[in-house]
DNA sequence: TCCTCCCGCCAAGCA
DNA sequence: TGCTTGGCGGGAGGA
């Protein structure tokens, strides 16, 4: 370990010190010279315990202990450090060039080995080095985003960044080598050149046009992140601004000198470009200024690095700022195959499809090898939200320990890309066509070994996806799922007529621990899908008896392995019972990491089931329903079909479940029943309506699109119509929530931000006495008055709330011009 | 004078 | 509401 630089370090210093094999593994202890100016007095002992203990009042003592001399915040100091503030105060403050990007850089790279051991990590904490080096966040995020680009970084989570040093970094070159070659840089900057030997440049409306068609013709467009697989990008911003970040614009920056020959780029030239690729239309000056301020910050910490150097060339005009690229040689690349960095957009310099496909796959699905790729264009949506994702596990204050890459590959089942499934089945489902769903129903009806794949015409370069998807892939629903340690049995519900949405986007695809034995199936009227009901207990669990024993062999593939599936629960059980919502996004965002994933379909935990923990089911053939034979008595629980808000899909909410007794909806855990135009069930009174739980609510409205993720609706929604319960309510929940009565039947609005409609709900709590009523129950349930094969109708009230026919609920397209109630 | 780039405002996003 | 992150441009230091 090595001692890092004083703070007080002068750059001849920093630059003698830095050496390239110092390995500081820890973050170093804090200097302990003190600033002169500021003795160890019982003020600055005050000081420095309330700056402890606020990150802000540290940084902006920070701030005034280095740059502030006015006499006015000097007032607010003490009087012996007023004294010293003076000349000498001014004295010691480091002159502007020692306050430098690029000596600060310097000085954090110090405290990094260039090649860090890969069984030792070096975490970066940027409130120490912002402490430790005495500087503003602002000025460390310059640096980090940088290197960032250079893949030398990562962000881990808030506040905390991975040391990587240069291991990445020929991987990176050469990748941005490659992106910089399809995005004909050196087409651009000849022509720049030329341009520039023709004429001054000219903010003329015609030379820009020019220039704007002209970048046009060489298909450019706004370029992304390229990313290394294995180190992730995790860019704390997935808005737009992360496009034109500091990251991106260095890695273009980067591509010019690895595309041009001699490897000298003006930064006027490299200004230009950019901006081209930003904003044709807005190639001012301002715009112009930024960029070059902004190439002198990526420039600055490159010439930290050693990868460029300070020059000057002189045309005619004079001598104009260049830099010189004295990095490391990048070899051109020979084997296309190998190297799989493309153009963000993916698209145009990748012509022929199935080279565009296997790319964009890798991108999605980087294996395990060497390669290196960005991503295409038509996934920056999936990229977004995976990143967004990304973003919140390493948002959360809790957020796990960043997985290594190694970590990430050698998950049992799922490869990291399984952390963009969510994303890539709503891809899929955008693109699905009729008979992609039809297929996705066999699928989802089949073995995984016969889960058919989708035509790739159809799904361009998601075929891979699909293929690597989970062998659950092709779960039926309800699908139960027992945890063979805990006996906590896994569930998914996919009502049959959704088959689709097997693949489609499935924000809740991860599997819930379902302490529940006993599940029934709903049964479709639509006989050409059929539920399928699988258990499948760990072998300590599965009773000699099983009914479904050779059905629940065939599923086993389905089941990802006992380790994830233990995760899954010890994590699901690690977390608080009453925030449904939160343990889902929760789990979600922990895809990477262990869980089970499920294409479709999702599960509200059942929250008490203490009683039974074995899945006796017979699979009752075509009919896929499960029927109940054990005497365990558990909650139920809610399972909702997620769909995408951007198609009319139906919806059907079908998860019921089925404990000896009954069928039933929990009261803790909504059901959303499928509406019923003229609700069919008993309705009557609106007064004393029973709240439905308010996670299980807003799970159930996030997941099918109808409320944004975090947004939460009251517990008690707006009930229109709360028919009067048959029965009265014999069940209890510890979640807290109201207790809702068997029977009741719930109806209520909903008016969906996102969809701009009002949606109707019934919500049916069930508890019928015999076990083989629920079926009935859930079939009339689900039935389709239109019969198998029939579509339910929409239909629309006067106010406009959206009704559908029985059985499903239809979501509208977003827009959809529904009267708000 | 102009290159260089520090500095910090402020917005976006998130918890 | 507070914090993190980072885009952005004013304007100052230095050659």
């Amino acid at each position: 370990l090595k001692t890092p630089l004083k703070q007080v370090a002068t750059s001849q210093l920093v630059l003698t010190e830095r050496q390239p094999d110092c390995q500081p593994l820890t973050t170093p202890p804090k200097p302990k010279e003190t600033p002169p100016a500021d003795p160890w007095t019982p003020t600055s002992n005050l000081k420095m315990l309330i700056s402890a203990a606020s990150p802000e009042i540290r940084s902006r003592e920070q701030r005034r202990q280095l740059s502030d001399s006015s006499s006015e915040v000097l007032q607010t100091k003490h009087c012996l450090q007023e004294h010293l503030l003076g000349d000498e105060y001014e004295k010691s403050q480091p002159s502007r060039k020692e306050k430098s990007l690029g000596l600060l850089c310097h000085k954090f790279l110090a405290r990094y080995p260039d090649y860090p051991s890969p069984s030792q990590k070096s975490y970066i904490c940027l409130d120490e080095v912002t402490e430790e080096l005495h500087v503003e966040r602002r000025r460390i995020y310059d640096i980090v985003n940088v290197l960032e680009s250079l893949h030398m970084v990562s962000r881990l989570a808030r506040n905390r960044y991975v040391w990587h040093g240069r291991h990445n970094l020929p991987q990176t070159l050469q990748a941005l080598k490659k992106v910089g070659e399809e995005n004909k840089y050196i087409q651009q900057i000849q022509m720049i050149k030329k341009r520039e030997y023709e004429h001054e440049f000219d903010p003329d409306s015609e030379r820009n046009e020019e220039m704007a068609s002209s970048f046009g013709s060489s298909e450019q467009s706004e370029m992304s992140f390229v990313e290394l697989p294995g180190v992730e990008f995790r860019a704390a911003s997935v808005n737009g601004r992360k496009y034109k970040s500091l990251r991106v614009m260095s890695q273009k920056f980067v591509m010019l000198f690895l595309v041009s020959t001699p490897q000298i780029v003006s930064l006027e030239v490299a200004a230009k470009i950019l901006i081209g690729e930003d904003q044709l239309e807005d190639l001012d000056k301002s715009k112009f200024k930024t960029k070059i301020r902004r190439l002198y910050d990526i420039a600055n910490v490159l010439s930290s690095l050693k990868l460029i150097k300070k020059v000057h060339v002189t045309e005619e005009r004079g001598r104009k700022p260049a830099f010189k690229w004295t990095g490391p040689e990048v070899l051109p690349n020979t084997q296309d195959t190998k190297l799989e960095a493309t153009s963000t957009t993916c698209s145009p310099p990748i012509s022929e499809s199935i080279t565009s496909k296997e790319q964009c796959s890798k991108a999605l699905f980087p294996s395990k090898g060497k390669q290196n790729f960005t991503r295409h264009s038509s996934l920056i949506k999936l990229v977004k939200s995976i990143e967004n994702d990304r973003r919140k596990i390493q948002s959360a204050p809790t957020s796990p320990v960043k997985i290594s890459a190694s970590t990430y590959q050698s998950l049992p089942v799922f490869p990291n890309t399984i952390a963009q499934f969510p994303a890539i089945t709503k891809q899929q489902l955008e693109g699905q066509s009729k008979t992609a769903e039809e297929m996705q129903m066999k699928c989802a009806l089949s073995s995984p070994e016969a889960v058919p794949k989708p035509e790739p015409s159809q799904q361009p370069a998601l075929s891979q996806p699909l293929g690597v998807c989970p062998a659950s892939h092709s779960s039926m629903s309800p699908v139960i799922l027992p945890h063979p340690q805990s006996g906590v049995s896994y569930a998914i519900y996919l009502h049959p007529s959704q088959a689709h949405t097997m693949t489609t986007y499935s924000p809740g695809f991860m599997l819930q621990p379902l302490p529940c034995a006993n599940v029934t199936g709903i049964k479709s009227n639509n006989s050409k899908i059929l539920s399928k009901i699988t258990t499948e207990e760990g072998d300590n669990q599965r009773g000699p008896d099983d009914p479904t024993k050779s059905l629940a062999a065939e599923e086993r593939p389905e089941m990802k392995s006992e380790t994830s599936s233990q995760r899954c629960l010890k994590r699901s059980q690690a977390l608080p019972e009453n925030n449904l919502i939160k343990r889902r996004k929760s789990d979600e965002e922990s895809l990477d990491t262990s869980l089970t994933f499920f294409p479709s379909g999702y599960l509200i935990p059942l929250t008490h089931c203490t009683h039974g923990n074995k899945a006796e089911c017979s699979t009752k053939e075509k009919a896929g329903v499960c029927s109940v034979q054990h005497t365990a008595y558990s909650s139920p629980i809610t399972g909702v079909i997620p769909m995408p808000a951007s198609e009319l899909k139906t919806v059907n909410i079908p998860a019921f479940h089925i404990t000896p007794l009954n069928i039933m909806l929990s009261p803790n855990s909504i059901a959303a029943a499928p509406v019923l135009s003229n609700s069919c069930l008993n309705s009557s009174s609106t007064s004393s309506a029973p709240n439905p739980s308010s996670s299980a609510l807003n799970f159930m409205l996030q997941h099918i699109g109808l409320i944004p993720a975090g947004v939460q609706v009251p517990a008690n929604p707006v009930l229109q119509h709360v028919p009067v319960s048959s029965q009265s309510e014999n069940i209890s929940h510890s979640s807290g929530s109201t207790n809702v009565q068997e029977g009741k039947v719930i109806e209520f609005t909903f008016y969906s931000p996102i969809n701009e409609s009002n949606f109707l709900f019934s919500l049916q709590f069930l508890q019928p006495k015999e076990p083989q009523e629920p079926q009935a129950i859930t079939e009339n349930f689900f039935r389709t008055p239109g019969g198998p094969n029939t579509e339910p109708a929409v239909s629309a009230n006067s106010d406009g709330t959206q009704r559908t026919s029985q059985g499903t609920l239809y979501i509208p397209q977003r827009k959809l011009e529904v009267s708000e109630d």
